[in-house]
DNA sequence: TCTGGGGTCCTAGGACCC
DNA sequence: TCTGGGGTCCTAGGACCC
């Protein structure tokens, strides 16, 4: 099975993957290759309610968990492994290593009875996050890969260069240029060089290169709960609709969206970040810090347009503009906001009252319009009659792979 | 290189402070 | 205004991840 997205695949079946068909195949590609292919819609709410249920699941073991991705975490079991040497109160003798190979095992199959619906999980084991992270890519699917210090050489035969997290295209490309094919290569390559070469950078490279650590690790976090940092959502405009200004009404249905999520999320933020690209593919981003928190559509609105028009004028916006995003930073916990406006608490009410109404229908059953938003349903027909049309194709959530 | 819609972190450089 | 050295905050942009 596979799902679709607008234009390209976002995860592909072990049976269409034999097909040549990946992610990021465009979908009209895809029916070449395989004309029998079926294609299904992501489904981001139902990706989240089983994230929810192996978390649980994780939770029984450790209360170190990192969350990484909807479908990845991050489980620190040393205090999991130490509490099982105690057996009848007396300390077993035992190899921790076995203890977590054991603990992996026992979730792999609760996996299977708790979680369900033919869930599985690869997990790798190791002494650090960068390459626990790299064993459970080595056996897909549904592989268990465990990688003591002392096995760490093993792995160099069987990694390329971007197998490393961290290591991505662009960075490839870069070491290929002084040599570094592979990643025994870049193992054995001069930090003082590799400093040279990429500054700080360098420090973490040869780092990776040494199978330590530094993805993530190095930079302070521990392995706990990470809090959200931002919320966006983004837009492609479609080619049929392009050209006809409907950009404002896209980037106030998307301002619209982040703020119905930081308030289901009990947050609110003051980093505001707009971006635009317009035909010639130039991109217009700019984000600031706003003077106060918000957690309301049609203020991240005015404050999205407004640093948008800072750089390139409203007619260039509504008429060049294929792909817009909003996105708020430096969020916290909401409270009550000293009223900004007359009517903020208000507007506080109204919110979460359509909240309410919209999570128990659909989406925009109930919105807000704006003025100018009534006037353009009525001149040009754009607004949100216009938006209804999109709310198919409007995406929301990740692409949730489970594997 | 782009296809799509989410995110995170890092670095450089400028403003500003003492 | 400049002298020196140090620090923080902010922003833009890049690279990477799923």
């Amino acid at each position: 099975m596979c799902e679709h997205l607008g234009g390209i695949i976002i995860a592909a079946s072990v049976e269409a993957k034999r097909w040549g068909i990946k992610t990021g195949t465009p979908v009209w590609e895809a029916r070449k290759l395989y004309p029998k292919i079926i294609l299904t819609k992501t489904n981001p709410s139902r990706y989240r309610f089983y994230t929810s249920r192996f978390l649980k699941v994780f939770a029984d073991y450790t209360d170190r968990i990192e969350k990484y991705s909807i479908d990845e975490a991050f489980l620190d079991l040393t205090m999991a492994c130490n509490i099982r040497g105690y057996q009848n109160g007396v300390l077993q003798k035992m190899d921790p290593w076995q203890e977590a190979v054991r603990i992996i095992e026992e979730i792999k199959l609760r996996m299977v009875t708790e979680v369900g619906d033919y869930i599985t999980c690869s997990a790798g084991i190791s002494y650090s996050k960068l390459v626990a992270k790299i064993a459970s890519d080595l056996q897909k699917p549904n592989g268990l890969v465990i990688v003591r210090p002392e096995d760490k050489d093993s792995l160099y035969d069987r990694l390329v260069l971007t197998d490393v997290p961290g290591i991505g295209n662009r960075q490839e490309r870069n070491l290929n240029k002084l040599g570094i094919l592979t990643l025994k290569d870049l193992r054995d390559y001069p930090l003082s060089k590799l400093v040279t070469h990429f500054g700080i950078g360098g420090v973490h490279l040869h780092s990776m290169g040494q199978l330590e650590g530094t993805w993530k690790e190095s930079f302070g976090d521990d392995v706990i709960a990470s809090p959200m940092k931002s919320i966006g959502h983004m837009y492609t405009i479609p080619m049929e609709y392009r050209k006809k200004g409907v950009f404002r009404s896209v980037l106030y249905k998307l301002s619209e969206m982040v703020a119905a999520r930081l308030r289901v999320n009990g947050l609110m933020g003051n980093h505001v970040y707009a971006h635009a690209y317009n035909g010639d593919e130039v991109h217009v981003g700019k984000g600031a810090k706003i003077g106060y928190h918000s957690q309301d559509g049609r203020e991240l609105y005015l404050e999205a347009l407004n640093l948008l028009a800072q750089t390139t004028s409203l007619s260039e916006l509504e008429n060049n503009t294929y792909f817009v995003g909003v996105t708020v930073g430096g969020l916290v916990p909401f409270v009550p906001q000293a009223a900004l406006f007359e009517d903020t608490e208000r507007r506080q009410r109204l919110s979460l009252a359509l909240d309410k109404i919209n999570n128990k229908y659909e989406d925009f059953t109930i919105a807000r319009v704006p003025a100018f938003l009534a006037r353009d349903i009525i001149r040009d027909s754009v607004g949100f009659g216009r938006m209804k049309e999109f709310k198919t194709t409007f995406m929301r959530g990740g692409q949730g792979r489970f594997k």
